[in-house]
DNA sequence: TTGAAAGCGCTAACAA
DNA sequence: TTGTTAGCGCTTTCAA
């Protein structure tokens, strides 16, 4: 019966012991501040912290530091598209950087939210990437008044000296429009689904502009908001108008997906019936049978931006000012043969 | 011009001194540890901590205490479809148990898989819920040495004792080959991506027995196993051979997603000119016309599992025995109307 | 029922 | 060039 050294996680100061120095000299050691090191005792130190299989703690260095390397990621909703895009290039962003994310889905709840705000602050997480509900000014209010390093993601909240990293929104509504009245089409309606106040609204001004711009009269029975589940009864309502769309940009893929469906069920065609447009891309696009009109959301890029800004910020603890916070994006209107829409 | 009083973040002790007791009361109280309090100490820590805004410094806990209420989650990719459910899934249980999760993406690299572990492992979390790359024996088998808590998620690795949460590989090759088998097809062939060995060989193993159960002639010129820049190439193969497939079973959607634009752009039409089904869920099945017959991966059930798994294994501390470490679970077989596939 | 004190593993003056 | 020391903010005996 051999007795098993159960050799416990070697510590900081272990190293020091067995390398004959203290416990600063191997700090030093970690933070490769060499300079003022003889080579022997590094070398010592070195083949210690290897002998010992050394990890340093970086809870234990976080609690001196004040600052842990790792930043939250709020976003709606993992399972769909954007969020995820944006969740993976801010962490191939932080990998570069040597920074962790901590994702979290609020599901459009702001009590989920500020929940989480509450957890992350108190993980002491350096800063906060947030797809933000809309619904909880006085969190966002506070993280203001702290100082604490947040970038908002994909929607605006007005009077909030925090950076906004947003698309475009007008633009790419006047986009999808302009093409749609370009391929001949007049009664063109468009159903979003009624996120917060000022992305919904931008879209459909930039619908309305584009109409206008081309002569074509706008009428608000031809625009839509509403929860992903009236999807299909709002198509059955427009198709029912005496002068049903010819046209239809979907504000998102979310409903976009709600939209194919109904299509195929009523036997509508695509484009002959109904030209499709969809604000965001989707991964089928390319191959569902005509192609669909898509409006590439610059997701990367934004995350890219909003990373940029959280690590620069963390580093100069500087809020913007209001007025120069908010950072937008163009997406880019992709349209693939015969697609009619 | 009055003074700000710039008020730093409140200590515990902070708390203690404006609230005239020690820091180990307040510290009871944080820990709902009530017992052998008085009502009025207990009311007027409650107020200091609502007056000074006190929120606790979950780092310094963690050093004390050596656990994070932080899991690892490593995934391939969080682009693809199973990684998001995964995360999200584990995130939705942790969440539920006052968890958080960091994830990161190896992209199946190993050396990252191994950086990520290294950094995670620093971080203390408490545990790691990681799909392999299967391709860093001696770092799996140094976590099993500390004891550290382990999960992994779809893919096996031989001879350890760490719980392996997968899809039964073989039902689900089995059960949709038998489905092309009765619609008729008798040329199957399968095109799956080189995952591990263990994943492939099983799915190529049911593949095999569905056609020998039902007294088809198995050859190996049908199935293919290459990167996804191959699929193409391996397609144009398959249909010169003398006799092309009239059926083909995807390995899962990422496959699939190379199949379906090269059978647009050569005009190969579904189901008449080749059955198509894949292994893996797809958001687009229901209205790609006709419908595509999938396989459902129970991703969330696995989730769920290695979350309850690892939150257990934290807990008890306990490694699993190897020969009752594997967990499976079986898919589900979509077929949808007019097919074909 | 509450407080004093030690310590988690690390960093950073400052001294030597 | 290296060591001493004093914390970081919390938990947890143990004593009062």
């Amino acid at each position: 019966m051999t007795a098993i050294t159960k050799s416990k996680k070697a510590t900081l100061q272990d190293v020091a012991n067995t390398a004959k120095v203290s416990k600063s000299t191997v700090s030093q050691y970690l933070n490769q501040r060499y300079e003022y090191m003889s080579t022997e005792t590094k070398m010592r130190i070195e083949q210690t912290i290897e002998a010992l299989e050394y990890q340093p703690n970086i809870i234990a260095r976080s609690l001196k530091q004040k600052t842990t390397a790792t930043i939250g990621v709020i976003v709606a909703n993992l399972l769909h598209r954007f969020s995820t895009e944006i969740t993976r290039a801010i962490e191939d962003y932080c990998h570069a950087h040597d920074y962790h994310v901590i994702v979290c889905n609020t599901d459009e709840d702001p009590s989920k939210e500020k929940k989480y705000i509450d957890m992350l602050k108190a993980k002491q997480v350096d800063g906060l990437i947030i797809i933000p509900t809309c619904q909880n000014d006085e969190v966002y209010r506070q993280l203001v008044d702290e100082q604490y390093p947040v970038v908002f993601l994909d929607r605006k909240v007005d009077g909030l000296p925090i950076n906004m990293v947003v698309m475009d929104n007008v633009h790419s509504a006047y986009t999808c429009t302009s093409h749609l009245i370009s391929q001949g089409h007049k009664e063109i309606a468009i159903i979003t689904p009624p996120l917060n106040i000022s992305t919904r609204s931008e879209r459909i001004q930039g619908y309305k502009a584009a109409l206008l711009d081309h002569g074509i009269k706008f009428s608000d029975q031809y625009v839509r908001s509403v929860n992903l589940s009236e999807v299909a009864r709002q198509m059955n309502e427009l198709f029912q108008m005496k002068k049903p769309p010819t046209a239809l940009l979907a504000g998102n893929d979310l409903v976009l997906m709600e939209v194919l469906p109904y299509l195929l069920k009523n036997n509508i065609r695509i484009p002959d019936e109904l030209a499709v447009a969809v604000i965001d891309d989707v991964s089928f696009a390319d191959f569902v049978s005509p192609p669909l009109t898509t409006f590439k959301h610059p997701a990367v890029e934004m995350a890219n931006k909003a990373a940029e800004l959280m690590l620069g910020q963390i580093k100069s603890r500087e809020l913007p000012e209001i007025g120069s916070n908010i950072i937008s994006f163009n997406g880019r209107l992709q349209v693939r043969k015969s697609s009619g829409g």
